[in-house]
DNA sequence: TTTTATTTTTAGTCTTGTCTAAATATTATT
DNA sequence: AATAATATTTAGACAAGACTAAAAATAAAA
């Protein structure tokens, strides 16, 4: 149907763009590690497909079409990753780049069969929903750790960044999805945090404050 | 490491070739549905990365590497088609294509705990052996029913054609690996063969019978 | 052993996806 | 409002992989 590229970029699309808002040609060539004039070259080519809205010098949106594709997309990333997790052995730290090939695998019945075989997964191994056959997902309340104040506490339910790098950090500190978390304090210096976790005291910088998502508590 | 294109044409030669005899490049583009010049290309492209050995107008055959590089996407072809086949609920006839996709990912991971998760399984779902990880696999004694004569009897441990056409035939007629087979006469007319399969008696063209692999019985 | 038929290669073109460098548009700053 | 800085697009090039048509080599037939 569409090429690796074209998928790759319809995806990149999707997590940059917040609601109906225009996403900038550099801000996909950043993401994607490409030139803008590459990036130009193929919102022309997706928007003559009808997968995305394309306003020269303003940026790209999704259309319907290109949504729905990006979603399907993402619901076979993100199923290949609890495979990976849950039947081959992977950490979550091992899995994006194996899913990032995986995700172009054309099968319908492929796909629908490996949900089945994994029961039905409505989270992958970074808490991250998981769209059903039809593109419909659960919307999570979370909030960036970045963003809360002292005092608050909850519960990690998803991670911003799902690099090995990042990913292997939180291990160090036996930090997974599901544990809780408490802001004791906050630097106001350099926004750094001192956080509670697994009964011990945590410094965490600001940028790693702003990959880590929250469930707040009560 | 290597292109999807150019592993396609390594397996395409790894299949065509016999002994260490040469590959012609018609061979190759009748196979692949391409152009001989098409072929031509690669073939070049192919001794530049010292994969084939290429004598012009002669034909190609695959070097220690590019034999190596075939065994490896061999291996991550029938192990990906038995898995469809276990744990996805495919049939037999339906996993040829996905698996042609599967092979091409990379990730020495991947498909060694995916034969794991699998059991170490020696066969694929036509009956082809697997390739373990240093790339060592059996040689099976079979012999193609067209070979045979009457009186002769075997079981079916293996078909030529993997076509979706071809073993919905044999599934019609309940064939399938494992089946006794016993030529009861041959027409020398058409070469068409009389065999009985699960106590019924079959015709079978020239055609069906250059497709079936018997292993005989003592 | 010529002549003919077949196979293979070469030459040139096309598409996809990428890049650099230059031109143009937009945004920010004086 | 003019200028500087930044973002974006265009123009032109390139590599991979494919194709067609023509040329060259090999094999088959007369
Ligand atoms: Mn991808
Ligand atoms: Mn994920
Ligand atoms: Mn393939
Ligand atoms: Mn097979």
């Amino acid at each position: 149907m569409h090429s690796v590229s074209e998928e790759n970029y319809i995806k990149t699309i999707y997590h940059l763009q917040e609601g109906s808002a225009l996403v900038s040609t550099n801000e996909i060539a950043t993401r994607m590690n490409t030139k803008a004039s590459s990036v130009t070259d193929m919102l022309k080519k997706l928007a003559d497909k009808n997968l995305a809205e394309y306003i020269p010098y303003r940026g790209a949106r999704l259309t319907e079409n290109g949504w729905t594709c990006a979603v399907q997309i993402i619901r076979k990333h993100r199923l290949w990753e609890v495979f990976l997790v849950q039947k081959l052995n992977f950490a979550w730290d091992e899995v994006h780049d194996v899913a990032e090939q995986l995700e172009h695998i054309q099968s319908r019945k492929l796909i629908n069969e490996l949900d089945k075989l994994l029961g039905y997964p409505k989270r992958d191994p970074h808490g991250d929903p998981i769209p059903d056959q039809h593109g419909n997902f659960e919307k999570t309340h979370k909030t960036l750790v970045s963003q809360l104040n002292k005092g608050d506490r909850g519960t990690l339910v998803g991670v911003m960044d799902s690099s090995s790098q990042f990913l292997k950090y939180l291990d160090k500190h036996q930090i997974q999805l599901g544990t809780s978390i408490q802001i004791l304090d906050r630097e106001e210096f350099d926004q750094s945090f001192s956080i509670q976790a697994n009964d011990k005291t945590l410094q965490i910088s600001e940028q790693i404050a702003d990959n880590l998502y929250l469930k707040l508590q009560e």
